[in-house]
DNA sequence: GCTCTCTTTGCAAGCGCTTTCGTACTGACT
DNA sequence: AGTCAGTACGAAAGCGCTTGCAAAGAGAGC
């Protein structure tokens, strides 16, 4: 089934049903209406392979995350899918895992795909794909990772200061002995967290921490959680490198009998909406996601000169809810 | 950047460098060498567009989704897209928003794309879209919605025996007044489920049911809740269409200092893994998403017989946690 | 009736790839 | 040396679409 055959049943060139199809070009009324009468008998449906193939310019970015499942990563999609559509593109996902191969293999077929533009979420980086996306020129914004270059931009969160804030806030409590819940403790981004964490707790002379790691699920932090709470003495608050994980956290205490946060205090991380409706809410660390995907809009669709190449970092804000109060005494 | 341009730089054909990219074919190591260098130099990656359109059978399967953002659907998709790419498929997404417009924009755009197979998980449904994929021939698989026929699956729950037992289960605490909280009510499936409460709430003459809806997120949970508990005599029990607005009721119920289940007990449907980590842990109804999403594999990959062209109903048992317990006396 | 300007349509050349078919080459075996 | 099977490669025909160019038709103004 293809254009030809309904060319031949409208009784028009080839031609005039593309232009039918794309509403470009002079057609007659009447050839129209028979035009697409064909294509409704026929159950015509364009190949879109052959379309992209034609050389009309591709209306389409690609975007990759981490991980699907957090709705972190979700919420940027869903941003950068909503600005994408309005301004006429489609938008297709790929998921890693987490994992480098997954990723290079998501950015090959993004590109095999012809993509107009491509958003990488992602924590996990492959040492050869920089170089291999900056010989391309197609425009990249990496979250998280890489390096801007001249078709590259970046788009960082001060996670030093985020976490630095949270940090002081819990030493201000009167928290000295912690505990750190990750995942992937080898990727740079993540690891890179990790250390903001050891680093910030160095300042202290007196803060301790400890440290797990665990897939990033709800189940993931639960499992860490269990890990840190096993240690003696055990920690009197638990720093979740994400919201999902110390949602974990919080149903792991709750199995165990301790109270948040009379017993133990619980901090996320991203401030999702989730934080908001789990028991006790959230004190997170706001990272403005919509901001982030319309940086990704600008410049990948817009083409905006202000951030093409550039790196852009975001501020992160400390959050206070329920889940975090004074240390207990003993 | 194309084939040719390989072609030309390791001096041979584009069909051997096609050879070499597809493992096909007897191509001397020392060529096959020469050929690799060649794209690696050139940084060359081939036109998926191109290679789709030359007639190489489809080797992606679509899956349209009605809310991304609801876990329950989310288990599917990464179910059916780890099955897919076990069988060396790839899977790509589309969301609708449980828009019916959007289905069938996305249905296009994945017969466009010409996948071998095509999963609707969605809520919404338009007239014509049933006869319109009867036309083609690829073979389909629905979730919830539309009629079985020569290449279309379908997939159902028994909701009707799903919702009728939390009803009698909630009947059996001694609940009298319910509180119902859907979402896009006029959409048939979701319209369905609330038939089947007002019909399983018309077997027990001395039960009463409010009903509200608002978008299927948590605060869409969470609005329609406080609805719900506007009106007097409040319902001592909310029945939620689904886990995620449920864990939005509770986080109303918590604002408006009732105690749950003590005061007002709360149901959800899926079971999802959220549920399980809010608190109190939600009282759902399973749905075995691993089980759907093999159906969909089996159905669009494997063309089992055993599957194609029929229905197939799962049934749903109840999941008893801590959200719900006796009506309060009063 | 004739020219001029739009409008409407068709022809055909690609887009970048796969794949069939045919040819040339290579050894191995008579 | 001659035959044959197998290996290695190239030429070229599409796949289904868009689009530039040219041609034909249709009014409008004289």
């Amino acid at each position: 089934m293809n254009l030809e055959q309904v060319a031949r049943r409208a009784a028009v060139s080839t031609a005039t049903v593309s232009r039918v199809l794309n509403n470009a070009g002079h057609v007659k009324s009447s050839t129209r209406t028979r035009v697409m009468k064909a294509i409704e008998e026929l159950n015509y449906h364009p190949n879109l392979h052959a379309r992209s193939l034609a050389g009309v310019k591709s209306r389409s970015i690609g975007v990759i995350v981490s991980n699907i499942e957090n709705p972190f990563f979700l919420d940027i999609y869903k941003t950068v899918e909503s600005g994408a559509r309005s301004a006429g593109y489609e938008v297709i996902m790929a998921n890693t895992d987490y994992r480098s191969e997954q990723l290079v293999a998501s950015v090959r077929l993004m590109i095999g795909r012809r993509v107009a533009g491509l958003a990488a979420i992602v924590s996990e980086m492959d040492p050869n794909l920089i170089d291999e996306l900056n010989r391309n020129s197609i425009p990249v914004v990496f979250y998280d990772v890489g390096t801007p270059r001249n078709n590259i931009t970046n788009i960082r969160v001060n996670y030093r200061r985020g976490m630095g804030r949270v940090i002081d806030y819990l030493y201000g409590l009167g928290h000295r002995r912690l505990g750190f819940v990750g995942h992937h403790a080898s990727l740079g981004p993540i690891n890179e967290r990790m250390k903001v964490v050891l680093d910030a707790v160095g300042r202290y002379a007196s803060l301790q921490v400890n440290t797990a790691a665990d897939t990033d699920t709800l189940d993931g932090g639960r499992r860490a959680t269990r890990l840190l709470l096993a240690s003696t003495p055990r920690p009197t608050a638990i720093v979740c490198v994400n919201d999902i994980m110390a949602v974990g956290a919080l149903r792991e205490l709750r199995d165990s009998g301790l109270r948040v946060p009379e017993d133990v205090s619980v901090t996320g991380f991203d401030n999702v909406t989730l934080a908001q409706f789990c028991y006790p809410e959230l004190t997170t660390v706001h990272i403005p996601r919509d901001g982030i995907g319309q940086i990704i809009c600008d410049s990948l669709i817009s083409h905006k000169e202000t951030v093409v190449g550039r790196e852009i970092v975001f501020d992160a804000e400390l959050v206070v809810r329920d889940s975090t109060g004074p240390a207990p005494l003993t």
